[in-house]
Order: C-alpha cells, then structure tokens, then sequence
DNA sequence: ATGGTGCCTGAAACCGGTTTCTGTTAACCG
DNA sequence: CGGTTAACAGAAACCGGTTTCAGGCACCAT
C-alpha cells in the first residue's frame, strides 16, 4: 500500500472509468455519479494513491510554494519571521521554500533561481539588489519584509524611524541622556538604517549635535558583548547604549554586567524588538515592541492573494504599528508606559 | 525580455530545431553539431528561455528539493542547523523546503505531504511519530537529525549520554559537587532524553542518590530564567545547575545573577552546544561542543546520495564527536581542557 | 559498388496530472 | 409524442520538459 507507482490512468483502468473521471473524483470538480464516484474513491482507497504534486502543479501552472529569502537567521526575530509565514503558508497547503543568501555571492542569481519554483517571495530588506529584486517582481508576485519596497513590489514593515526616533527622544529628554551611542550597522539592513536615521533625527529635534557613528557589528547577542567591549574599554562609558535589536543590547547588558557596571545608574542600555528575554534580564529593558510574526503572516498572506489572483493589481504596503516599552533598563522606575507609534 | 511564457517547442519552432534538439542544447547531453547548437543558443539567449522547473521535474521524476523537518526554531542551534543543510543542498540544485511542527496536531500528515514534493527528508528526533517516520522512509530517503534512527532510517547526531556523562562527571569528581539539578525535558526531545540519562548515569556510576527530577522546561533563554525562578525562589540553591542546552544555561545565569548570586561561587551552572555566547558571558559556560552545521551537512549529504542512487543501500547512521569545553562556570580557574567524547 | 559503422537529427512517446469538448442518455416540457 | 435541456462520461488535447527510437547521411573497409 501507498507506493507511489500508481498513476491516475492506472487507478482509472481499475475502476473501469476514464482518467478525466478519477480526476474529477479525486478533486471534487464537475460532476460524477454516485455509482462511479464510489468505485473511483474504492479503488483510490484500496491502493493509497495520492495524486503527485509535480503532474498536478504542472497543469495548474502553480507550484504550491511559496519562498522566503533571508540575509542569514539567527535569534527570536527570524524564529517569529519563520513561524508567522508558516503559519499562513500551511493552511493554503503551500510548502515554504528558504533561501539564507548569507555571504554568498550569486544570491541574486539564486532568488532568480526560485522564482521558478515558487508561486511567490518574500524578500527581507536589503538582502538582495534592487536590479534583482526588479526583475524578480517582474517573475512572480514579490513582497518586501522589513524594508522599502519598490514601484511594483509592495512591503510589510513598520515605522522604525519613528519608533526609533520616541525612544531616543525619551533618553534625551526624560532622562536628561547626552552622548548616546548607536550600535548596528545602518548599511547592513533597511531596519538598521531607519532606526540609525530616527536615533539622529531625535538628535536633530532638540538642537542637539550629531552624535558620533554607530558601532557597527551584527546583530546578534556576542555582537553585542563586542561592541560593550569596545565603547567601555578605556574612555569612559557613554551616557547610553541605544542598540539596534535586543539581541545586542542583551549582550551589550551581559558585557556591561560583567565589566562590574550597573545598569541602568552606571549606563542605560536600551533595544528593539521586544524579544521574550527582555523582560526577564535584570533590569528589564526598555525596547520596541514589533509584530514580527504578524509582519510575515501578512507577507504571506500578500503573496498568496497576488498569486492566486493573476490579474490584481499591485497591493499597496502595510505599516504595522509599534509599541514604546519603557522598562528598567533606561532608567525609569518600574511602570511601563505604553503608547503606539505606528500608523 | 525573460517572459516566462516560452517553451521548448517555442525555441525549437525559432531556431528551426526539433524540441529534442533544444533540450539535448540546453542540457548538454547528446551530440549536436556546432551550427544547430548556435543557433540553439543564439534563440535561448534573444529571448530568455530558461526551461520550466515542473515540466524537467515531472520528466525527470525528481523534484530537486529536500525538506527539513523541526519542532518549533529558536536559538543559534536551529540556526546553525539550518544553514548547515543549506550549504550543502544548494550547490546540488536543491531548493530547501522547511516544516515546522511546532505545536501542530497534524503534523505527520503534513510530513507525510512534504514528501510527495521533495526528494529527501531529514527529520528533527521527536518531531513526528515513529509509525509516520516508517511510512515516510517508504516514500523517500529520510534521515533522522538529533535522535535515534530506526531499520531502514539512518541517523547523523553525536553521542549524547556519553558526553553528559562526561561533564556531570567532571562536576561530581573533580569538583565535589552535590545536589546537582537538570534542567530540560527528556520527553521533548531525544536529544535531551539522552542528555539526561547520561547524567542519571554519571551519578550511578559514582554510587550517588539518584537525583531530583527535572525542571521540565523548554530551550530556549526565557525557559532557564523561568528554570533558575523556580529552582531558586525558597530553598537553598542546588549545588551547580545543569542545563540541557546553552540557551538555558545563559536564561539561568541571567536570572542567578540576577538574584545576587555568584557564579560560581554559589552556584555553579553549565550548558550544552557551545553557543556562541557561552564563551563570552561571565563566566564562561563550561559546556559541550557539538557541531551541529557538520550535523546538518552530514544530513543533506546523505540524504542527496540517497536521492540521487535510487537502488543504494540503506546508509549507516554517523555519530560525529563532542568536546568537553571547560570554561569558569563550573568553578575551574581558567584554562580550557580539550578532550573528545564522540566516537 | 556494397555493406557496415557512427554521428546527427527529429518524430513521437512519456512523465502524471487537469480540462475541454463531444456525445450519449435520461428527464422534463408543451 | 417530438423536442429541448441537463447530467454525466470518456477521448483527446494540454501543461513543458526529456528520452527513446528510427532514419538519413557521410565515411570507411571490402
């Protein structure tokens, strides 16, 4: 039972019907009569047989698939990423195809490669160029995930220079915070960039000068030990510590904590994302909360409606809102202040 | 240009080729005399032919894609894990198809689908039922990644019990330790099933009591915070606190220090992976190294020689080794002690 | 001149489904 | 009772490739 040898033709010779009736049995489609449809479903049963993927996918044109492109994953955010795509992916029994270009050189040519295997991609912000992610759009139905989209590839993000920009401003203002530091690389990841652009425009608002360039690392935890390293090495400490995930300021605490600092009276450090371990450091920290996993599911949910609709049009992007969580971390007593920021 | 629309028959009917001739030209199999193959390729390279992946697949019976089967991701591991898989399917030509069970209650069925539409399966130990992992072996090469394989269904994981051994060994012998608790869930996961018998085995060994039950949590950092709550609210501390993965360990030293205690003066804590934080948190984890990228490599090798030699043998499973990493967390001065386990 | 050999080539079959299109039969209607 | 219509079934075309098979042709040895 359930070799997969069997055939519709094969199943059709058994039930004594046609081909053209097994598979509006097995589909559900037109119509059958009771007789028929009973000895197709018999003689189905009797021998396991499950249509293969690969005939039906190519008459349908439509392969079932829909492909996510990442830089490289690591950490809660991609867990939430990946988990909020399946989770719209699996009830429209599409399978998800993953494609990590990290460091690789020809992740072009591969996105291009994909496309030809699934009905749609979502790309993460700044992972592939813009000629590539063109074209790709040109191929099957793209949308961008945390990052700018372009002319007829719509995006699914939120307003980190805005949330970025409350944050900031609440260190420099309600706490009174000079000489913050940026750490993250703003040329790594759109994200990255729009948080490094509203950290500066909050600067900018109150008068204030320039602050000095972001310590650029990566964005998980032992970048962050790095990058505590190297700010608190000889000068001393910088009023604060405005990283650009909570992966890093969580390193960035452990460094801290370890060099026998204490936060946040010694140095304020702060995050983004609102992953599940800030609120259980000590001190908790003050971050942005993002829907990641409702950002993927919407991507998902993009794509699958484009690709199952040929001729729509393209769908317009989605900002999803963010929230500032005032923690211990920057210095505030105890209570957490909510309040949205995004649209 | 790069429309999708042309066929073989379409290049064929341009060049003035037969279709046998246009794909024995874009495949380089067969003789094709010079002139015809230019003009062959002058006609793909005008109009931007690129052959229909489900019209070469369902001809060549061969999907050109493996799947990858997990739980639930979460931490450097699955990382590691994941793009370990994908350095090695992607210079094959294979596109990666990801499943995540996580908390799924049809998860075999949804397993058993992912094979009609890949060539291979590797599958997470504990993630889908045994009697799914045998009718999933009949329909194609399926190794099992991080647990125990079955008859016809090899296995690439390192020797757990043996090297928990090892390190509740250390603890116990070398630094007198007692009252020794594990945190994780057995039932979760082979991994940590084998993890802990290697430690009810160490205290055997030695004529001790046997310990405690578990703290039954997950893998991840928020668990060994929640883990370390728990094992440190009321009674005194437990003599060192050993922790099925390095996700935890790192939750659990968060939350000890968090509490005032030193480490490992009060308490001593270790891990298991060799993340890499545990080297640079304070102290350092001592902990287990297993290389979990070479794990899922070894994974996707076997699985595309499987693949691609229909009638080959069932290949055997592979143990790769582990490397006791002891770092200060344990309660040793400094230096690290090499040494394998695996066999 | 003739038969054999090897290289190219294209027609056609095949992979495993879906769908259109045509034809048959039975039910319904005036 | 003749004619229209709806329901149903199957033959064949189709999706877009690959591969088998047989034939044409040039070259070589007899």
């Amino acid at each position: 039972m359930g070799n997969s040898r069997i055939t519709v033709r094969e199943i059709a010779r058994l039930a004594g019907v046609s081909v053209a009736t097994v598979s509006r049995v097995s589909n559900g489609t037109g119509q059958v009569s009771a007789e028929l449809r009973q000895r197709v479903l018999d003689a189905i049963e009797l021998h396991g047989y499950r249509p293969d993927h690969l005939g039906r996918a190519l008459a349908a044109r439509r392969h079932g698939a829909l492909g996510l492109v990442f830089p490289g994953l690591s950490g809660p955010y991609f867990s939430e990423l990946i988990q909020g795509f399946e989770s719209e992916a699996v009830p429209a029994r599409a399978s998800v195809h993953i494609l990590c270009t990290h460091l690789r050189e020809d992740s072009d040519a591969q996105v291009l490669e994909m496309a030809r295997r699934v009905d749609g991609i979502a790309v993460m912000g700044g992972t592939i160029s813009d000629s590539a992610l063109l074209r790709l759009g040109e191929l099957v139905p793209v949308v961008v995930l945390a990052g700018p989209g372009r002319a007829a590839v719509p995006s699914v993000g939120v307003d980190n220079a805005a949330a970025m920009r409350r944050l900031t401003g609440h260190l420099l203002t309600e706490h009174g915070l000079r000489d913050l530091a940026f750490v993250g690389t703003p040329e790594g990841s759109p994200d990255v960039s729009q948080r490094w652009s509203g950290f500066l425009a909050a600067h900018r608002e109150l008068g204030l000068t320039r602050p000095s360039d972001p310590v650029r690392v990566s964005m998980q935890q032992p970048d962050g030990v790095l990058a505590a390293d190297r700010l608190l090495r000889d000068r001393r400490p910088p009023g604060a510590i405005v990283c650009a995930n909570d992966e890093i300021a969580l390193g960035a605490l452990v460094g801290a904590l370890g060099r026998g600092l204490r936060v946040p009276q010694d140095l304020v450090i702060t995050g983004f994302d609102d992953a599940p371990m800030a609120a259980l450091v000590s001190p908790p920290l003050t971050t942005v909360r993002q829907p990641v996993r409702e950002l993927a599911a919407e991507a998902a949910r993009l794509i699958l409606h484009a690709a199952g609709d040929p001729g729509a049009p393209a769908p317009d992007s989605i900002v999803l809102p963010t929230e500032l969580v005032v923690r211990r971390s920057c210095g505030c007593p105890t209570a957490t202040t909510p309040g949205g920021t995004g649209k």
